[in-house]
RNA sequence: CGGGGUGUAGCGCAGCCCGGUUAGCGCAUCUGGUUUGGGACCAGAGGGUCGCAGGUUCGAAUCCUGCCAUCCCGACCA
């Protein structure tokens, strides 16, 4: 395991800052938990956007941009959703600031109040039911199927760099359905769309299930998530779906005319992922030397680093390199190819090792004679010679293995650190020495949850859509129970 | 909002307890030279309102008070 997640010594938060700032991935800002993605890291998460936003057109969404301020009254609309964000909004009172009379600089001006107050989305639900209740009017306009990539704020008590901040990028997406079953079917759809993006394409392996009641989207009926283990032991959910009902279309009103002349309100889902993606990558495949990526969305696939003692050495290997590269390039892969004479080879070894690059080409003199080149790969650390001839395929074929590589390593730490427990002093034990994820019995109601949850710090992540159906007693309570659930302590 | 820590050059830190010349160190930066198959070396240079405000003192990075920021632990968190 990475030595940033076992050194309880050296603060886990330091090192994260450290790498991240090294990696050229983020910086603290000057704005309370809000961060700076350098280019590096935002070419990660620009890779993570076309990917997805690929698999939504896929599956027939399309993508539209909403107000970043709500009015207050918007917001109450629905019950439980204020409720649920109340305490973690930004709110807007006025719109003008004018110099300060006895003094310097500027003060909010007291006559610039707004009448009413506008909260910076902390999710854009009620914004776009708002739009929705004149778009939709008939089963004809129905399904409406859309998606935002934006930005929101929740004004957390404690952000964590990547995994809460108060500002963070993500996509939303909205749709209204004329049927319940329909709704239900986009919710669990797009689930398993996060699911396959995180396996396929971030390499991490995911469980997919629904959230207990006390752990829903605030306004949803049903919470679907994907929840991820990282290398600490510890939970992450990757991204939820949530079937809303007919909360959002009664709040706001939105109702259409069935094919038999029927007025009904529409039926609706919304589904989210974020910046956290990148924590979770993060987090996932990290180790000493710093970013693993996988090839999938490095946004720099391979790297070219030219070894050579004079301009003549250069040329020569540059012709080399223009070759390989073309080649790679026309295998749709990403290549750098770094012939800056200012770092030594070894520094941009280490330095593309920190970032992650997933494979690193070196080519010498030593190569030109012999008609090789030097393979590198970031996942195992290990080198080998390969002739230039077969360097285009071999390198195609290597991705991939990396790729796969990235994913069984998750998953093999995933299965050596899942447990099933069937009494509370396993359950404390396990947790307390192992971590990880716990498949346990639990008596369904909120009461036992919340007592685990204040005994433990242990949360019920999911009901796993894959879970058995078996005879079992609450590890709390001893009440029966028909199915286990799964435990963790998470961020 | 409670408990604890930290704030000194772009980054990481020492100095503070026990006040006393011109505030140091490593990395990074710049210049010159030698280097370049795993984070190069030598020589030189630049870079600081010591978080902010007030107080004590002949004298404050150092002591006192207040404030601000930030981190950790809690509370909070789909």
């Amino acid at each position: 395991m990475a030595k940033f997640l076992t050194n309880k010594e050296e603060n886990y938060s330091q090192w994260y800052n450290d790498l991240v700032i090294k990696a050229d991935m983020a910086e603290n800002s000057a704005v309370r938990g809000c961060m700076v993605i350098k280019p590096y890291g935002y070419a990660i998460w620009e890779k993570v956007q076309s990917e997805l936003d690929k698999m939504f057109k896929a599956t027939g969404h399309v993508n539209a941009y909403f107000p970043l301020f709500i009015p207050k009254s918007f917001l109450s609309r629905e019950a439980d959703h204020v409720e649920g964000f109340a305490k973690e909004c930004a709110v807007v009172t006025h719109y003008r600031l004018k110099n300060d009379e006895n003094g310097r600089g500027v003060v909010v001006d007291p006559a610039a109040k707004l009448e009413e107050e506008l909260i910076v989305r902390p999710t854009s639900e009620t914004i776009i039911w708002n739009s929705y209740k004149n778009w939709v009017h008939s089963y004809r306009d129905l399904p409406l199927l859309i998606n935002q990539w934006a930005n929101v704020v929740r004004w957390e008590m404690r952000t964590r760099l990547f995994l809460r901040t108060a500002e963070f990028l993500w996509q939303e997406g909205h749709t209204a359905h004329a049927t319940q079953e329909e709704a239900i079917e986009e919710t669990q759809k797009m689930i398993n769309v996060y699911a396959e993006f995180a396996e396929n394409f971030m390499a991490i392996p995911v469980i997919k299930g629904v959230k207990t009641a006390s752990e829903r989207f605030a306004g949803a009926l049903d919470t679907y998530t994907i929840e991820t283990l990282m290398q600490d032991g510890k939970a992450l959910q990757a991204g939820t779906s949530h079937f809303l009902g007919q909360n959002f279309a009664k709040a706001f009103d939105v109702q259409f005319t069935d094919k038999s002349g029927k007025l009904d309100y529409v039926w609706a889902t919304s589904w989210g992922v974020s910046t956290r993606l990148i924590g979770a990558l993060i987090m996932a495949h990290s180790d000493n030397n710093g970013l693993v990526l996988p090839p999938n969305l490095a946004p720099i696939q391979v790297v070219i680093v030219p070894i050579f003692k004079n301009p003549e050495q250069l040329n020569a290997i540059s012709k080399e390199a223009d070759k390989i590269k073309t080649g790679l390039e026309s295998l749709g892969i990403s290549v750098k190819y770094d012939d800056r004479d200012n770092n030594t080879p070894g520094f941009k070894f280490a330095d593309y090792e920190l970032k992650g690059v997933p494979v690193r080409l070196a080519i010498g003199p030593r190569d030109l004679e012999n008609g090789t080149v030097e393979v590198a790969r970031r996942d195992t650390l290990t080198k080998e010679v390969v002739s230039m001839q077969a360097i285009t395929n071999y390198i195609r074929d290597l991705l991939r293995e990396i790729q796969e590589n990235i994913f069984s390593k998750a998953l093999k730490f995933r299965k050596e650190n899942i447990s099933y427990v069937d009494s509370w002093e396993e359950f404390v034990d396990t947790l307390n020495k192992k971590g990880g994820f716990i498949y346990a019995h639990w008596d369904g109601t909120p009461a036992t949850e919340e007592k685990i949850k204040e005994m433990t710090k242990a949360t019920i992540r999911c009901i796993p859509l894959d879970s058995k159906e078996e005879e079992g007693k609450c590890i709390l309570t001893g009440k029966p129970s028909t199915k286990r659930v799964l435990f963790a302590r998470a961020y």
